[in-house]
DNA sequence: ATTAGTGCAAATCATTTGCAATTAG
DNA sequence: CTAATTGCAAATGATTTGCACTAAT
């Protein structure tokens, strides 16, 4: 979700990023979206929305770079397929395994991972996944 | 990791699974490693270790059997292939980006999001994922 | 003019599929 | 004999790459 009054132009200027036309479509409706679109949905999405063409090539670059800038997160929620996720906050995700839909959490519901989200959330499972930096050191494992 | 005691026989067969000689060689080295293999590592580290040839559509079918029957989870860790854990324990992932390195984190572990792992590992980043039922309804959203 | 960014098509990588051959009950 | 499993090769789907073209400093 895009910060409140922040134009997509300065949320890529501030992050780095050239805003160029296709760059800017794509990010305007990261920014604004809820859901959390392969490059193949961006590409649906967007096409049209500019008087030129958009290649498939381009909406994989811009997403690469906008991954890397920080503007969006990648979410592996499938195997086989990335998906996108410009919301910025500190949050989690609930993945529908009958549809596959994918909802934010807010981390603040995260506190206790026993009674921690709305009743309609169903858990099965839950996969944390944390990534760092490991320093090599000479004892012992986790 | 398998449970003390038991023979890679009995973990099939209280799943479901028919022991043909190729998932047994291939359980036996999922359930006998702290790594998260690829399907092609597994391939690499099984081929050899049965008479006959192992083929790349076996070793696939037999990691999609044991997922299905709960003997395996699936790692979803870097975009694009999938990694297998035999590891049937509550536990979560330690990532190490420079690595990849992948480590089991016991659940007790995740108690708070704050000061929670060894001070070895630096945490950049954490991704929960919770799978489940969302029950339809007409409220509103998380 | 130089460099970054784009588009297209071909290439690559992981995974799945079709189908004939093999194995087990 | 019948059904499940396997192997191979071809097909698929997501993503990347090579390279020529365009836009912007």
């Amino acid at each position: 979700m895009i910060p409140n009054g922040q134009s997509v132009e300065s949320v890529l200027a501030s992050h780095g990023v050239k805003p160029t036309p296709q760059r800017m479509v794509i990010a305007e409706y990261l920014l604004n979206t809820l859901d959390h679109p392969t490059a193949e949905e961006v590409l649906d999405a967007v096409s049209g929305k500019l008087p030129v063409a958009l290649s498939r090539a381009t909406v994989y670059n811009t997403l690469n770079s906008l991954k890397e800038a920080g503007v969006v997160r990648e979410v592996l929620a499938e195997p086989g397929k990335v998906r996108y996720d410009a919301n910025l906050s500190n949050h989690h995700h609930f993945i529908d395994v009958k549809t596959g839909q994918i909802i934010d959490v807010p981390a603040e519901k995260v506190e206790k991972l026993g009674k921690l989200l709305d009743k309609k959330f169903k858990v099965h499972g839950v996969q944390v996944t944390f990534f760092g930096d490991l320093q090599q050191d000479e004892s012992e494992q986790t």
